[in-house]
DNA sequence: CGCCTTTGACCTGCGC
DNA sequence: GCGCAGGTCAAAGGCG
């Protein structure tokens, strides 16, 4: 199953619009080097060039140290959590063992049922990141039973993606053709749910809350029972991902086969919304929603709901990874405050322009992928509900964002080789793609260009310092976060490894 | 010929 | 119960 390839039409227009973007964005940069009334200093301006680039290496080295030290810290946190963790189970246990009859299960095992249980728990709230960095076996224990796979607990962890796991058949089918840079990306969206949805705990999102046709969603009788499967809606309801971005074509293109379904315009906004259906697998339950903001033409807003059901392209994990990586951190969000409060990440605006918000009656995250500096920053309201707050966020430069996102897209082999062209305006990836010139506005100088481009999937650009420690101060006061960024982090520096073996 | 888009009709949920 | 709006279906037509 080539999924990979782009109908023809799509690829040129890309191409297209990949060389128009170079054409457009690379002028600038020049002129501001080399200002065509200065050409006597060209030489003096070089060497303050050369100046400027290496302070900005010195910047940028500081803040990889600074990173270190962060993710130090995120790892002993997550460690001492671990440990009290295991030592509150323990306590419980204990107390457990007292009230029943002594015949029961030993207490000294590593992981005796009840724990195994209880940590089924705590991934699950935890959003799937359990089993990695984890130093003891109950997080392995529980990812080799959610997974059912073949491939090792630690890339399971590692997986960020939507491909969910309807059966066993489609687990087979995915793991044996899932391409190996794709690194099967898998961020549990269940966690939502882990209180009230503990006899299924492994339900994967998609599979019943996104019935393939409306006949199947008209007699809901195949597989779970009624009761259970309106759960399962509610949950998948819970997860959509809105993505902005700056984009001029009627799609962004994600990677995916899309098929529209239907059109329809909706109040507030006189562009009409289109609905697409993902057609890579003919039962996949993927749905997306497009549409132009009405404050700005040139914004597209994009909506994915559910979750894959077959393997994905690189291309298409890069996006669905992310979008599941932000599905994930909602319902992370939800499942530790009950109601309508921003997600701290989001209120710090930990992804920089990527901004995530939701309002709980209908948890959306949007990822905001416009310039800082746009009609983001007045306050927009998605057509669902989330509020995209750019103006309430202090927003990090955008090479932030390309940071947190180039692992799933852009360190991936499949990127850097002839596909480039057909990438288009792939999230992650398109963020150089997309009208950079309008994605990082005047504000934003050349040399911040450069910077985030020279970056680029080695590393994320360095924030500002009062930012880094909003960034510390989310991070260390929600582990849901933690685990996200852990996984996310590890995810980008197995990739980068697996990146740099391909070359 | 097969796939895709278009578009009007229909279904469903929600607020009043 | 009614109306509105969002979401989906499916027939018809276009395109490669």
């Amino acid at each position: 199953m080539d999924v990979a390839v782009e109908r023809p039409p799509l690829v040129k227009e890309e191409k297209k619009a990949e060389t128009m973007m170079e054409i457009r964005t690379t002028p600038p940069i020049v002129f501001e080097s080399f200002p065509s009334t200065q050409r006597v200093d060209a030489t003096t301006n070089k060497d303050e060039k050369l100046e400027a680039t290496k302070a900005e290496m010195g910047e940028v080295r500081e803040e990889n140290e600074r990173l270190k030290t962060l993710l130090s810290h995120i790892v002993r946190d997550y460690q001492s959590l671990q440990m009290h963790f295991q030592e509150t189970v323990k306590v419980k246990q204990q107390a457990a063992a007292a009230d029943k009859l002594p015949a029961v299960a030993p207490v000294e095992a590593d992981v005796p049922p009840p724990m195994a249980a209880a940590a089924d728990d705590l991934v699950s709230l935890s959003l799937g990141s359990g089993g990695y960095a984890r130093p003891k076996g109950a997080a392995h224990e529980r990812t080799s039973s959610s997974s059912s796979g073949t491939e090792t607990d630690q890339d399971d962890q590692l997986s960020l993606g939507l491909s969910s796991r309807h059966s066993n058949e489609g687990d087979d089918r995915q793991q044996a053709s899932r391409p190996s840079a794709a690194a099967a990306p898998l961020l549990n969206l269940s966690s939502d749910s882990s209180a009230d949805d503990a006899a299924q705990p492994r339900q994967p999102l998609s599979t019943a809350a996104f019935p393939p046709t409306s006949k199947a969603r008209k007699s809901p009788s195949a597989g779970v029972d009624g009761a259970d499967e309106e759960v399962l809606q509610q949950q998948a309801k819970k997860a959509r991902v809105s993505v902005r971005v700056k984009c001029d074509t009627p799609t962004m293109n994600d990677g995916c086969q899309w098929r529209k379904y239907g059109q329809k315009i909706s109040k507030g906004n006189p562009c009409p919304r289109a609905y697409y259906r993902c057609t890579v697998a003919p039962s996949c339950p993927v749905r997306k929603q497009v549409q132009r903001c009405a404050d700005d033409m040139s914004i597209l807003i994009t909506t994915y709901e559910g979750t894959h059901s077959h393997p994905l392209p690189p291309a298409a994990a890069a996006m669905a990874s992310t979008t599941s990586a932000a599905a994930s951190m909602l319902l992370a969000g939800s499942s530790s405050s009950s109601h309508g409060h921003h997600l701290p990440f989001a209120s710090t605006g930990l992804l920089g322009p990527t901004t995530i918000s939701t309002i709980a009656s209908c948890p959306t995250v949007t990822l905001d992928l416009t310039a800082p500096h746009s009609l983001m920053q007045q306050q927009y309201a998605s057509p669902y509900g989330a509020v995209a707050a750019g103006y309430e966020s202090k927003a990090l430069p955008a090479a932030w964002s390309n940071g947190y996102l180039a692992p799933y897209g852009g360190g991936l082999p499949y990127y850097g080789k002839s596909s480039l062209p057909a990438m288009g305006q792939h999230f992650g990836m398109g963020m150089a793609t997309t009208r950079p010139d309008q994605l990082y506005g005047a504000a934003h100088s050349s040399s911040y260009l450069q910077r985030s481009s020279s970056v680029g999937v080695h590393g994320p650009a360095a924030p500002a310092p009062a930012v880094t420690d909003t960034i510390a101060k989310a991070i260390t006061s929600d582990p849901s976060f933690q685990s996200v960024l852990a996984a996310a982090i590890t995810s980008y520096m197995g990739r980068g490894a697996g990146a740099a073996a391909q070359k």
